[in-house]
DNA sequence: AAATCTGGAGATGTATGCAATTATAACAAG
DNA sequence: CTTGTTATAATTGCATACATCTCCAGATTT
């Protein structure tokens, strides 16, 4: 009763839902790193024919989210500590860049509503159940949506695209601890405050600051601590 | 005689053959911006059937290579100057970040064949003529390759293929004037002595400055000068 | 004459059948 | 018991036919 709901992207194509339905599932780790997406079995999950499940499969494995061999069912990837490092190297410049070219071109009404956001953040933050870590991280991934939306560079965001679709990447904060959590808040804050300010070098430095430290938070999760990097490494 | 040479790449597929043929065409202008890609046509050039072309449109659409609407044909993507500005701001932060790497990791052997193409690239350098240009670009392409080679980051060379399919990067040494031509053989002096030193700061600063440099070349070539960027605005 | 509607052609989206390749499992040899 | 080999099943790669959508031209109406 949930299956046939690949439609609901705002795109018209099957193809273009398929990949969104894939998509969503490997992000929110339905499909476990490891896992084989069979061409044949997704199109009769959706009761839709190969073609357009081969089309989203190609795109996926074009933007690195699955790997792909010729004549081999794709996977998806089994992520190393290394892995995780080296996408938030890339992030940090990224976002950098973004939140630097943010700073020079954000409307007011772009910065109110990034304020709404890291006020419903902050309340959220005060309870500290495990559905509001998730809302959390889901409205979090929305600020910095946003962010490179303000940056107003496809080719940036394209980028970002890729770099953000790793798995792991949804349940940052469930490894944050308090004081992580309360510096991570007011580095919202301070970007907000660079952007008032039209500072893009603080704006840029700010996000470094921020992503720098959440990347020593999840190497420290999934690298050092040998009890959750078994899953990671796994299905090697 | 020449059109069924789409089989060449390492690769064995048709589709990856197709793709390799439409990226060679795209990137030395055979096909302009603006240029319709129809299915139909590009599989008859090359005697096979619409599906391995439909995907490697899909697969340059996801790159970012060409712009794909649903329902529409492919096409070559025209380029503004800020554009150009846009993809050097990524192309400066991580090719940056790849010399960082590359100053960390790098073996003799690499740095023994960059050295080589280095003096190549001097050597042809002292004969300005139109061919020699051409092979400048080449060889400069192939050391800005082995650079993010030795960097040995997956991701980082995704995203940089990414950013590199542009069209106007492959004639970037006629823009050069003799200064900056001898300023750009430095850089890459200075760069394989970061990399000997295994200096990873100095070797992004150097990187940084080598491409901030080319960026405002290029800016000046197709941004300001009206002659040369007629080209550019054209087909929009 | 201008605007709108309609029909047809051109091009992409989807489904399905067949070919080619790879994985798997059974079996034989060491 | 392990290793190598072969046959068969499983799965992807490719081709083609059909369905659907978009765009443009030309007719019709105001």
């Amino acid at each position: 009763m949930n299956e046939i709901a690949y439609k609901d992207a705002s795109t018209n194509n099957t193809g273009d839902g398929v990949y969104e339905w894939l998509l969503d599932r490997i992000l929110t780790g339905v499909f476990e790193p490891g896992s084989r997406l069979r061409e044949e079995e997704i199109a009769e999950a959706l009761s839709t024919s190969r073609t357009p499940v081969r089309e989203a499969l190609r795109r996926l494995g074009a933007e690195g989210t699955v790997e792909r061999k010729t004549n081999r069912s794709a996977v998806v990837p089994t992520l190393r500590p290394t892995d995780i490092l080296e996408v938030y190297d890339i992030r940090v410049l990224m976002e950098g860049l973004a939140a630097r070219r943010a700073a020079e071109k954000i409307t007011p009404d772009q910065l109110q509503s990034m304020k709404q956001l890291c006020e419903e953040i902050e309340s959220l933050a005060k309870s500290k159940s495990a559905a509001s870590l998730a809302q959390i991280s889901k409205m979090n991934m929305e600020l910095h949506r946003s962010i490179y939306l303000a940056a107003d560079s496809p080719r940036l965001a394209n980028v970002l695209a890729g770099v953000f679709r790793i798995a792991i990447m949804n349940n940052t904060f469930s490894h944050y601890s308090d004081g992580e959590m309360t510096r991570s808040l007011h580095h919202h804050r301070e970007l907000l405050a660079a952007f008032e300010a039209k500072d893009s070098y603080w704006a840029e430095s700010t996000m470094h600051s921020h992503l720098r430290a959440a990347q020593v938070t999840l190497h420290r999760a999934f690298g050092d601590d040998q009890t959750e990097s078994a899953k990671v490494w796994e299905a090697e």
